[in-house]
DNA sequence: AAAGGAAGTTAGACGATGTCCAAATCACAG
DNA sequence: CTGTGATTTGGACATCGTCTAACTTCCTTT
């Protein structure tokens, strides 16, 4: 598992450190959107001596590096996707979890983008809530 | 247009006020989606005395009663669009401002949203730049 | 091995956004 | 006028993220 970061630290033209990877190993094999303090907690766990700047300049680093992808999707902070494959997010509006939907899930047929801009990403973003009892 | 205004608050269930009329008379007649603090300053211009916390309130209040829709979208701030027409959004990752992009312009064939959910609401969320436009 | 410089990390200060609270004020029915 | 509930207010507060300046680590060169 450790070599398999380094490698796709270095993949990304990211130079490693043993927070760097220790912040890889967690946000890399998540399956969740974590948040950066999220982050900072979980990799606290196994590697006590890091601090909060740290984590913040590497997710930012990770992002830049195509390593990771940045939502801003929420009102309470910036969540963190390590899947970097085209997809769709569909947001929980009671808890706020974010779910990925497959990319051809979901069909777009996408006119013209605005007169004088060029469309560099998109994705369809739901909202919705968990049907159960009720209704 | 004060009676204009007075009369969608009504409608909304919103008891008027002179602050939230001075509010929704800004925020109703923009073609921006301002921030929070970008209404502050707006709505202080004509209606000196009014405080911030009365601006937040009023603002989600709005949201609430259905006569604004809040963006999560930039990382920054929660925006307020007074188009509550379904529609999608154009984000200039440059400057961050962000454009409305009429509902019919993208069609978007959605399959189910997830399973054991229901979708209230979905958008398509278009991020791009300027096309050759200096640098 | 030693020195020097670049890269990375750190703690804490800082600014911005948004919420909360208790007190003051307002609107209005009786 | 008086009491009651709704609204507004200022300021304290919490959170998120950035910044800075000092410190440490790593790498290159000798």
């Amino acid at each position: 598992m450790k070599p398999d970061v380094l490698r796709i630290l270095q993949e990304h033209g990211i130079q490693p450190s043993a927070q760097r990877v220790a912040v890889a190993e967690y946000v890399l094999h998540t399956m969740e959107h974590p948040s950066a303090d999220k982050v900072w907690a979980e990799v606290q766990e196994n590697f006590p001596i890091i601090s909060r700047a740290t984590v913040y300049n590497t997710l930012n680093l990770f992002v830049e590096k195509g390593l990771l992808r940045a939502l801003h999707l929420a009102p309470d902070s910036v969540l963190f996707d390590p899947n970097t494959d085209r997809h769709h997010h569909f947001i929980d509006e009671r808890t706020g979890r974010i779910y990925d939907i497959p990319w051809n899930q979901v069909e777009v047929s996408h006119a013209k983008p605005l007169p004088g801009f060029e469309i560099q990403d998109y994705q369809v973003v739901m909202r919705g809530r968990r049907r159960h009892a009720r209704r």
